[in-house]
DNA sequence: AGCACGCCGACT
DNA sequence: GTCGGCGTGCTC
């Protein structure tokens, strides 16, 4: 489609036609950018090709842009400017790329260009940079100052010079940038800017015999002439060890890495110089892929079980009518092997696969077992992946290279053109929604539309479906298979309520600890078999607190407390990343009686180690995992059975398969639980039922779960102590229903922030009473202070709107929504308030 | 988003 | 009297 020809442009007389592109640009504006062709660019453009125009009044600033539209109407009112490069022969984004892209924009209420800076590595974009050059009509040097003249002497010496090249040669004596805009008004230098593709491919430097050698006589000749020189003829043949050349001549082609020739010794080094100086052997340079480190699939059979087999012919079948198909299986059954059958009769058929995964599960195990079956032929795309590496995977996709892809998120962005199959594994997790910068997606219902315009068929996969896909597997919109048993027929972990309330009475809480998890810790340690810790809060401990005057330490920027942080010794914000000292005295009344109040995984982590000093501990979250490979480093130990006890936030809970593991601890359920947000209890059953399926996953053994709560009897614990799914989903979905809630209704939540709390709020009420006029108080909830209603000294106030999926025509609501909010934007009292809007948020 | 233009305070 | 603060408006 993309691929239409511009001859339709050209008509046989060919006259003088002027040809203009509609663009998108990077920028949050609301609208393509017309542009201007250059005569002889037309015949070359394809729509979804990139190129760069320059941008606003200041002539230097240029863009990267795509290509939208090509037409030959004038736009009215303007002169359209020139594009100044193509970059690109072929498309780099098909149509349905650009199908996505305007679709996205459109439902979830952000400009094209939002989604266009998201969906495009930023590799593919490409960066300006000022550079400044001597200007040779320039002759009044008596008009420079000292500093001026030792700059232009310098940019005498080269062509051209970047700013901080200059900087760097000039030293730091001077302002750069306003030295050269005095050196502009005197005209003693031109500023131009220079662009530049950011992808470099990676070069590898190869050595391979000279053509004269390949025939075996030759050889034969050349290694006896060598005779006298044992050194160079020990490389040589060294070479044809691992380039068995007098076997097969072709391989000499592809040479050999210089680094695997003189790997060791510097004589060997010197003996190839001297080798390739008298031209026996030649040096070549190749681009090599990044991912060179796959190696070809090894396993390419994969055993199912009964069980496995009979879920993925269910799902086969579902798929003759089904579009999407939800695979509820529980942990631990082996869902991969699944997906792994299915994607392989995917591929088989000719078309493209691509399975999402939450950001977390990527790094570990599953990449591990899938690249043992699918080997180079797939690609991964990671956001912890350099740029380059994901250009690479992105133009293996359009090459062919790539049939499969494992990714995140972002994944969906990639430009298939013939996908057959897409999996969103672990389909009830919150991290496939995109929550800061615009485009505010969910990658779940993306890849749903995704495949919906290519014809490809939907794989949700959980153990703990969200409300929202099982309803409508309910329904009978999506297809149902279920997946009971586990692997191995190993059994499901034993679930036991501790009642912390109880023991505080009888005092056998040691701190955080129950008497019964401290003796199953120990049970554990003894067994040798290893323990997970789970508690949903990073820091030593949420707040500091004044025992005598009840000062708490508190964030200047957002109205939440301070985390303490013991390792760095300083108080913390989650929110705004604000750090300070902790305070010896309390500020306010100079007690020394300042305390922390609560705990979170650092705490528990100090307190392990004192209860069991010989153990080994180690502790999963944000903060030990910000280094690049700091996460797989825990995994590995843990997996290799050098640490006892992991301790852990959230991130411990996803996909992680240890068969050592054989107890589970919860910390406060109780605060999962009555968060306040009506999705609190699906929450908590998601999130306490995953950190327990990884306890026990070895045959024949069955783990335990602890979960200490002081409230023992709440229904929700019932439910996930009988795993019982179907239970907790009948009550959720007749509550949703009761409130209009998802799966009932879409949400839209409008979040109003300003740094005048009183600008803030009267911009939040006007746009709430302007809703509520139009579409009835029951459909708009608020302005409301969310939970923290200051952050970066921004006030913040909510307006939720719920819309009912048949009753009310969503497109419409949603322009109305834009209309109303782009009044408020020109009024003059409130136009520098921001409003945001999140479309189905969670 | 970035960038220039433009109108009011604390400084040589 | 100027430098620079960031409010405002625009970008094909």
């Amino acid at each position: 489609m993309e691929n239409q020809t511009n001859q339709l442009f050209f008509t046989s007389e060919s006259e003088e036609v002027t040809f203009f592109a509609d663009l998108i640009l990077p920028i949050p504006v609301p609208k393509l950018f017309t542009y201007r062709l250059p005569r002889g660019m037309a015949q070359l453009v394809k729509i979804g090709a990139r190129v760069i125009v320059p941008f606003g009044k200041n002539n230097g600033r240029v863009l990267t842009a795509i290509v939208a539209k090509l037409h030959t109407s004038p736009p009215s009112g303007y002169q359209a400017r020139y594009i100044t490069e193509l970059l690109d022969e072929y498309p780099v984004v098909n149509s349905y790329q650009l199908e996505l892209f305007r679709w996205m924009a459109d439902y979830y209420m952000c400009c094209i260009g939002d989604v266009m800076n998201v969906a495009l590595p930023s590799g593919l974009k490409i960066s300006s940079q000022s550079k400044v050059q001597f200007n040779p009509d320039f002759d009044y040097p008596e008009l420079l100052t000292d500093f001026e003249e030792t700059l232009l002497a310098e940019l005498k010496k080269h062509p051209a010079l970047s700013y901080e090249e200059l900087g760097r040669l000039v030293g730091q004596g001077g302002n750069v940038p306003a030295l050269i805009k005095s050196l502009v008004g005197k005209k003693a230098v031109i500023v131009f800017e220079e662009v530049k593709e950011k992808y470099v491919p990676k070069m590898v430097r190869k050595v391979r015999l000279h053509r004269n050698y390949e025939e075996k006589e030759q050889l034969l000749v050349l290694l006896q002439r060598l005779e006298k020189i044992p050194k160079q003829q020990e490389v040589v043949m060294r070479y044809l060890r691992h380039v068995p050349i007098q076997h097969n001549p072709e391989l000499n082609q592809k040479g050999l890495d210089k680094t695997i020739l003189n790997q060791d010794d510097e004589i060997s080094q010197s003996s190839l110089s001297t080798l390739i100086k008298n031209q026996v052997f030649e040096t070549f340079e190749i681009i090599q892929p990044r991912f060179s480190d796959n190696s070809p699939a090894t396993q390419a059979e994969i055993k199912l079980t009964e069980a496995q087999r009979t879920a993925s012919q269910q799902i086969m079948a579902q798929f003759e009518s089904q579009n999407v198909v939800l695979l509820h299986g529980i942990t631990g059954s082996g869902k991969t092997e699944v997906y792994i059958d299915l994607i392989q009769q995917a591929l088989a058929g000719g078309s493209q696969v691509l399975y999402l995964l939450p950001e977390i599960a990527l790094t570990t195990q599953i990449v591990v077992r899938l690249q043992r079956v699918f080997g180079d032929k797939m690609g991964i795309y990671h956001s912890k992946f350099s740029d380059n590496e994901r250009v690479e995977v992105w133009k293996g996709v359009v090459s062919g290279q790539y049939q499969f892809v494992v990714g995140v998120r972002s994944a969906v962005f990639l430009p298939f053109d013939n996908l057959g199959l897409v999996i969103v594994d672990e389909e009830h997790e919150t991290s496939y929604k995109q929550h800061d910068p615009a485009p505010r997606y969910h990658a779940r219902d993306v890849a749903i539309m995704l495949a919906h315009w290519q014809q490809a068929k939907v794989l949700l996969g959980s153990a703990t479906p969200s409300l929202e896909t099982y309803y409508q597997a309910k329904q009978g919109r999506y297809g149902l298979v279920e997946l009971f048993q586990r692997f191995g027929n190993a059994t499901l972990p034993q679930i036991v309520l501790v009642d912390t309330k109880q023991e505080k009475r009888q005092k056998t809480m040691k701190n955080e600890f129950s008497s019964i998890l401290l003796e199953a810790l120990e049970n554990n340690l003894e067994r040798k078999e290893q323990s997970i810790l789970f508690q949903n809060r990073r820091g030593y401990s949420p707040y500091m607190q004044c025992e005598d005057c009840d000062w708490t330490a508190e964030c200047p920027n957002c109205a939440v407390s301070l985390t303490y942080h013991q390792r760095d010794a300083e108080l913390r914000c989650h929110y705004c990343g604000h750090k300070e000292h902790v305070p010896r005295l309390c500020p306010t009344c100079g007690s020394t009686k300042v305390k922390t109040i609560g705990f979170g995984t650092e705490k528990l982590e100090d307190q392990l180690q004192i209860f069991f000093p010989a153990s080994r501990v180690l502790r999963m979250d944000l903060d030990t995992t910000r280094a690049k490979n700091a996460y797989q480093q825990i995994i590995q130990e843990f997996e290799a059975g050098q640490v006892d006890m992991l301790v852990g936030t959230q991130m411990i809970t996803k996909g992680l398969d240890f068969d050592n593991v054989s107890l589970v601890g919860i910390f406060d359920a109780d605060r999962l639980i009555h968060f306040p947000d009506f999705r609190a209890t699906e929450r908590s059953f998601q999130m306490i039922t995953q950190v327990s399926g990884r306890a026990g996953r070895r045959a024949g053994r069955q783990g335990t779960v602890l979960i200490q709560t002081s409230n023992p009897q709440q229904t929700i614990l019932q439910k996930i102590i009988e795993n019982d799914y179907k239970g907790l989903y009948e009550e959720e979905i007749q509550e949703r229903e009761n409130f209009n809630y998802p799966p009932f209704s879409r949400l839209i939540k409008l979040t109003v922030r300003h740094t005048d709390k009183a600008i803030s709020h009267q911009a939040a009420e006007r746009l709430a009473a302007e809703l509520t006029d139009a579409l009835g108080g029951s459909r708009v909830l608020g302005p409301e202070e969310p939970l923290v209603e200051r952050i970066r000294n921004q006030f913040l106030f909510d307006i939720l709107i719920k819309i009912e999926r048949d009753k009310v025509n969503v497109k419409a609501v949603k322009a109305y929504i834009q209309d109303r909010i782009n009044d408020i934007l020109t009024d003059k009292g409130l136009r520098q308030v921001s409003i945001v809007a999140d479309v189905d948020c969670l």
